[in-house]
DNA sequence: GCTTCGACTGTATGCGCTTACATCCCGGCG
DNA sequence: CGCCGGGATGTAAGCGCATACAGTCGAAGC
């Protein structure tokens, strides 16, 4: 842990000269220890600027007081020898076409609340965080052996791996995940955010069909989301509805949007997730149709992106924060009580109505 | 560390009928194992679920393999009770009005970045890394009694604190700091680069004063670019000058600006951040001026809001993932050679010539 | 004056792992 | 045929701390 020296309790008790496990009591249970004894060790504390090795606190006590969040690993990163060049000097670019890439997507737009929200959370209980990128089993392994319990983003981890650590640790899994799995489950209200913003949609649309973006078939939310979808459209029957399923991506959105505006006029565009519902706005924008005065858009996640769009994007709003308090939460309490039983719990989500689909 | 449970080398040991030490020799140096022994051993591993606990193995080989990284705290995140609300069902707010305050301010702007070099570098030579946020020395020391070594940003923790830890363990210190403190130092070229924008703008200016936005007196940062700023000014002897140098925030660079136009025209204004420049575009848009066509206006950092702002701010880009790889590779240095003398490197900047100040 | 009790402190053990050192087993050598 | 060397494995000693348990001591109770 250090160059070799370092303070430990002995040194600490030798010099205070009290026993080993007075020191111990001063930091862990002060009241226990009388006043004038405490002092003299905490002294001797500062003066040493002794710092308790958490190695041996983790393993005499059977607890590490940390927590783990596993979130997915930046893949576009693993391009190591891009900004290695070491040389000194200014570089001056034309920075104006936004020709620097700011590479900072998915994960800092999303995640980054995620861990804030956890981090929060730990330290108000005591707990230190520590984040790990899902780089196959391996990494998820080396965390758990670290950590007291462990919030797992779905699909980050596969569900061999969920299950073998769950036998082992508390294990929470994050947004969606096969609920046979014997771990807590935390999720958002996918389907009633879906259901309250296609109801929206519905009402505010212009002439034409309505085309329903749903998401690919084997994502748990995007499945969600189209129940949302269809209990909306229960409440209007007679309605022309286009409905595609695909990957998450702007490019499909853009693809299938000019597609159907090919077979004729779209009153709303209903997509399952944020990048769908850009690459709607693209299709909408290079044909002409004036959005939201022709067609209302909605997506859903809000990502930083969804604000800065033009128009802004109507879009559900996924409480990331919360989620990441929630989790560390639903550790700490399934430590304090290990038998309980599995929660399965929903975060409520927010409508953000903006220009692509505006208040009525 | 678990319900109780949980598998130990003994458990493993025992079904595969050899010593412990045979089962850590499988685990760490694999080599030295015959073979038949080893896959019998593996065999168990994965049978059990087996995962080596982390904290007896920093006990028993006096490293943790965790690197830490300490920054500064979310200050405005301890308002708890705020999205606390549990309530279920689905809100819905009109957002058009940026009515939804993203709080994602320096941090998420800043440190994200930070962090994801720092965190691919760890993992890249088999180490985690553990966040802390700033509150107090008390968490610093926390954080510095369960890792190998620890990157500060600067002015995080007390100097007093980075004294006193770095004589357990290897300390690195991020981006200014008092270079008395026996650590090594890590930060950008705030001279270099100040100069090099600097020298743009000058060049660039319009008719009128040039009006120069310090920062305050007490951060090493500023006074650096400060210097960067005389660098360039040497260069261009009769430049009429109106130097103000006080905090780094936005308010300041408005009213000092407007200040200074009430005295007369400018032609530009250097600021010795983002914030700073940004006020002066208010003032400036207020006042009727045009960027960059009467004046032109020049930040530092590369913050997003630099990026978004109208005209779109000419800055100086730190290398902020950069400095994290770094900060990880130069504690390894450390605990590799523990007595090498302190280092104290510079990463180069990059100047973004964006609108407020285009290239030539 | 002797027991009782509680507040305080010391003794001793073990948490799960790594690693120096001892041991064992063989093939090869003199 | 005994000895040596080295590969493979076992033995045992901690790593730094928490904590159950066992004192110790003085004041209160009888």
């Amino acid at each position: 842990m250090t160059p070799s020296n370092a303070p430990t309790v002995y040194d600490v008790a030798r010099l205070a000269e009290v026993s080993i496990a007075t020191v111990s009591r001063v930091l862990r249970t002060p009241d226990a220890v009388k006043e004038s004894t405490r002092e003299r060790v905490l002294g001797v504390v500062r003066e040493l600027g002794y710092v308790p090795s958490a190695s041996a606190r983790g393993l005499a006590g059977r607890r590490t007081g940390v927590l783990g969040l596993f979130i997915p690993g930046h893949e576009a990163l693993e391009s190591p020898a891009a900004s290695d060049s070491q040389e000194t000097g200014v570089r001056v670019v034309d920075d104006r076409e936004g020709s620097r890439h700011r590479h900072r997507g998915f994960r800092a737009d999303y995640f980054d609340e995620l861990l804030r929200g956890a981090e929060v959370e730990a330290w108000r209980t005591g707990h230190a965080l520590m984040i790990g990128a899902g780089r196959g089993d391996g990494s998820i392994d080396d965390l758990a052996g670290r950590v007291d319990g462990l919030a797992v983003v779905a699909s980050t981890a596969s569900d061999e791996a969920i299950e073998r650590l769950s036998a082992r640790l508390p294990v929470v899994l994050l947004a969606g995940g096969r609920h046979e799995l014997p771990v807590d489950h935390l999720a958002v209200d996918n389907r009633g955010g879906m259901r309250a913003v296609a109801e929206h949609a519905l009402r505010s649309r212009g002439p034409g069909a309505v085309l329903v973006l749903g998401g690919p078939h084997d994502s748990p939310d995007a499945e969600e989301r189209r129940l949302g979808v269809r209990d909306a459209l229960e409440a209007a029957p007679s309605t022309e509805v286009v409905h595609d399923d695909g990957l998450f991506v702007r490019e499909r959105g853009r693809e299938r949007t000019a597609a159907a505006l090919a077979d004729g006029p779209l009153g709303a565009v209903i997509a399952a997730n944020d990048q769908l519902a850009l690459g709607a706005l693209d299709a909408l924008q290079a044909a002409g149709v004036a959005v939201p005065g022709q067609c209302v858009v909605t997506g859903f996640d809000g990502v930083e992106e969804a604000r800065l769009s033009r128009p802004p994007l109507t879009t559900v709003a996924q409480p990331m924060e919360a989620l990441g308090r929630t989790a560390v939460r639903t550790l700490l309490d399934r430590i304090a009580e290990p038998r309980r039983p599995c929660q399965d719990a929903r975060m409520p989500v927010t409508v953000l109505l903006r220009e692509s689909c505006p208040p009525a």
